[in-house]
DNA sequence: GCTCTAAACTAACATACGTTTGTTTTCTCA
DNA sequence: TGAGAAAACAAACGTATGTTAGTTTAGAGC
């Protein structure tokens, strides 16, 4: 046998990025093997070369992929944000929040396996991280300037709020006891208020 | 040549286990092989199976020793605070985060790798993350029922307040900007306040 | 309808890995 | 001081893994 009846190239590559995804979030990078993923797509291992370069690669490119439509969309959603500080703060939050509940998959792998690439590919997608994380900076140095926010440090706050904010994806479950509209609201309030009453 | 002169098992065990949180931090349980885990101890391979089980067994271990230790030091931590709510739940924060700062390596394997563990294992260790995670619930629902508190959801609270107050371990080196004291405070005052000010 | 390319197959290669085996030397303690 | 246990070595085994090579068939464009 050789080439499928019915086989389509785009419609594979879609496969493959889709079952990679599935397993390197079940069992990490370096444990998941190209049997696996080719079994899952439904084609030899081999076969696999013709829609990636090597398993370094297939893995750089789900997370540049990933992390260019995290920066394209939180930039629509600060810009579709009321323009006070606090609101377009919201808005980051909401966001980050909402998206990350979404695609668990893809921002689990972002996150956790940046050590898994080669030197020049992480230093690409730490960039990228850091453009991100200035995004969140800019917005708390604007609120500490304007008098609305106070903080003891910009940065690790950041820090700590991107941490929180991206546990979701850690024990998030669809169809769990809380919807995703009241994570989200309950992730906004903790992170402007704390637990404290007021 | 066979057995070293001065060669000593508690101490090869003890330097394995120093070697494999090392390694396993940086690269990754699964990338982690024992050959390289060998050359750090200044060992051959083989030998390593007098100090372990197997490569399985070595990672449980390390989970457990970590798992029961922090469960020990908080209740520990909890103890020594005043007897006020509001005191224990800093000193369960500000232990925390200070655990965090000081055993990276450990913290960073014990929350990351649990997908590496075989399910018997990984149930054991899930139960006692769910012992440590049920200290802060406790807190929590006792400020919300004295009314000191005041959050939408307790259990989502508690998991979104644990990733940030251990997102530390992924970003701190010792010798940074801020100081330990700083870190904690700034995690203490940010779970309690938010950013937004009073 | 013919040709070129796309996309699959089968088969294998080279290496890396966890682990086992058998042996040797050092240490401990009765 | 001598026997057994501890702790290392050297060497290998079996398998899993990423990747390549060569081949074959289906689809697309002239």
């Amino acid at each position: 046998m050789a080439r499928i009846t019915g086989s389509n190239g785009e419609r594979t590559a879609a496969a493959i990025r889709r079952a990679a995804l599935r397993l390197i979030h079940r069992h990490g990078f370096a444990a998941m093997n190209l049997r696996e993923l080719a079994a899952g797509v439904g084609i030899q291992p081999g076969s696999l070369y013709n829609h990636i370069t090597t398993k370094q690669g297939l893995l750089f490119d789900l997370m540049q992929e990933h992390m260019t439509t995290l920066l394209a969309e939180t930039d629509a959603a600060l810009a579709a944000a009321g323009p006070a500080l606090i609101d377009r703060l919201r808005g980051f939050i909401a966001h980050h929040v909402l998206y990350h509940l979404e695609r668990k998959q893809e921002v689990y792998i972002a996150n956790f396996e940046l050590r898994a690439l080669d030197p020049p590919n992480a230093a690409c997608i730490l960039a990228m991280r850091r453009a991100y994380e200035d995004r969140l900076i800019a917005l708390l140095e604007e609120g500490v300037a304007e008098g609305t926010l106070a903080m003891s440090d910009v940065r690790v706050t950041a820090y700590a709020m991107l941490a929180m904010l991206t546990g979701v994806c850690t024990w998030y479950r669809p169809g769990g006891r809380l919807g995703r509209a009241e994570i989200v609201a309950l992730h906004v309030d903790l992170a402007l208020d704390g637990i404290r009453r007021r």
